[in-house]
DNA sequence: CTCCCTATGTGGGTCAGCACACATACGCCC
DNA sequence: GGGCGTATGTGTGCTGACCCACATAGGGAG
């Protein structure tokens, strides 16, 4: 119990790692260790969080469920990003949920210190600001193929995405879950894993998705996947640099 | 045409409208009327702007066109916010592209200065976020609808959404263009069109389409309408009121 | 080791929206 | 006011994903 601390590091977060140190021994006091349970709501439709959340080995599913009890998720959060844009937007609440997709820990903020991170215009600011747009093109990205692609892809883009947050090869989640994810109905899921099981792209068992080959896993998805990771990586490479800020200003 | 700067004013943009006296002033000068003709590419793919635009009268649809050609719409912005959110965000660029969905004017601003109003963190910066944020909200909200919803109801939804943005109840636009902004086939619109008109929802003739019957089509679209439509006001009805601002920080 | 819960597999019928291939007719322009 | 380009109307497959209703089997709990 008492290796807990030295298993977990807030760096672990690919935001709080762009931070300079000045910025970070700031709120380092502040970061709250928090365990995220599989299916843990974060917030749900017009309620306010208390915290901002830093993904460390968990991800977060922003999730939109619709009056008939449809749902879709539109972007996923993991140690790439955070929970909570609408904290400093200044909007408080949004109409959709965030759900637990795979369990793990995250660092929370206390709402009010984000909020007073964010408003010195330093780098947190910038760095809240560019994953905000990196939120903005999954978000989008999203839309495109939910209306032009196959489920295959789809599934294949959504594993990949997944993968990229995680630090081995293997999901712990149903296919029932997955369906739900992505909005698509359980049957669909089994059809398709099936496939990419004969073809030795993934392994799977009750409740456990490996991937064996990942390079087949990117043949199959659509572009969506490439897009979306590319604009991150663009968007948040230079953002520790700050001297690019101040230049600007 | 010397009538024409009296025609126009910055305030028919509500974002512009929002700003107090004092803020206003200090960019007024600035403001540019341009004028945006149908089909007027505002950005492409990975190109930067060198001016946000702030629309009164034209409609913009943020767009994304895929590898295999079709495309599908994210979100619109019309005289409710603005065009350029990755220049504040720091980006500078988006993988989407920007076109002029229904023709008009827009005031515009010189990237440095959108900058450097966003930089003194008032209450420019208050509204751009919150915008920022309907925004998510929209492009969720497509992302949901294009999984769920048929094509009637989307349609209904996009109508109504074009609608509040214009003054009239007219839209100057030919069905192949509202399928191209819906990423469907042209040929699934007559046949909803056809629809509408006969339950005297909307008249139309080549290249016009009215709405007769508002409330009709508000029955026919889905939740994703109003979810959208209540969330911008909330975003900016308060928004104009800097002492809340003020307080949080 | 067995039981039982729950995850996964399978099948038949249906339907919305697609692709392609035209027919028609509006209304601007000369 | 006639002609032509473009917008709209219609039809015939076709297919991906849906809904519903089960069969089967993995694997933790006892």
């Amino acid at each position: 119990m008492a290796l807990l601390s030295s298993l977990h590091r807030p760096e672990q977060n690919h935001l709080l790692a762009a931070l300079p140190a000045a910025d970070f021994q700031r709120i380092a006091a502040h970061l709250e260790l928090a365990p995220l349970p599989l299916g843990k709501i974060l917030y749900e439709p017009g309620e306010q969080l208390s915290h901002a959340y830093f993904p460390t080995t968990a991800i977060v599913s922003l999730h939109y469920v619709t009056e008939s009890g449809a749902s879709a998720e539109s972007a996923g959060a993991g140690n790439e990003g955070m929970v909570g844009i609408s904290l400093f937007t200044g909007g408080d609440t949004t109409p959709s949920s965030a759900v637990v997709q795979t369990a793990g820990h995250a660092y929370r903020l206390e709402r009010r210190l984000l909020k007073q991170e964010f408003d010195r215009g330093g780098v947190m600011q910038r760095l809240l600001l560019r994953y905000t747009q990196a939120l903005l093109t999954q978000m989008c990205q999203t839309a495109v193929c939910n209306r032009h692609h196959t489920m295959e892809q789809q599934l294949c883009r959504w594993l990949l995405l997944t993968l990229d947050r995680l630090p081995t090869n293997e999901l712990i989640m149903t296919q029932e879950l997955v369906s739900f994810m992505l909005g698509v109905r359980r049957e669909g899921i089994t059809e398709i894993a099936g496939r990419l099981q004969a073809a030795d792209i993934i392994r799977y068992r009750r409740g456990h998705i490996s991937v064996l080959d990942r390079s087949g896993l990117e043949a199959r998805a659509c572009e969506c996947y490439e897009v979306v990771r590319t604009e991150l990586h663009r968007l948040l490479s230079d953002a520790r640099h700050p001297h690019d800020a101040v230049a600007v200003a």
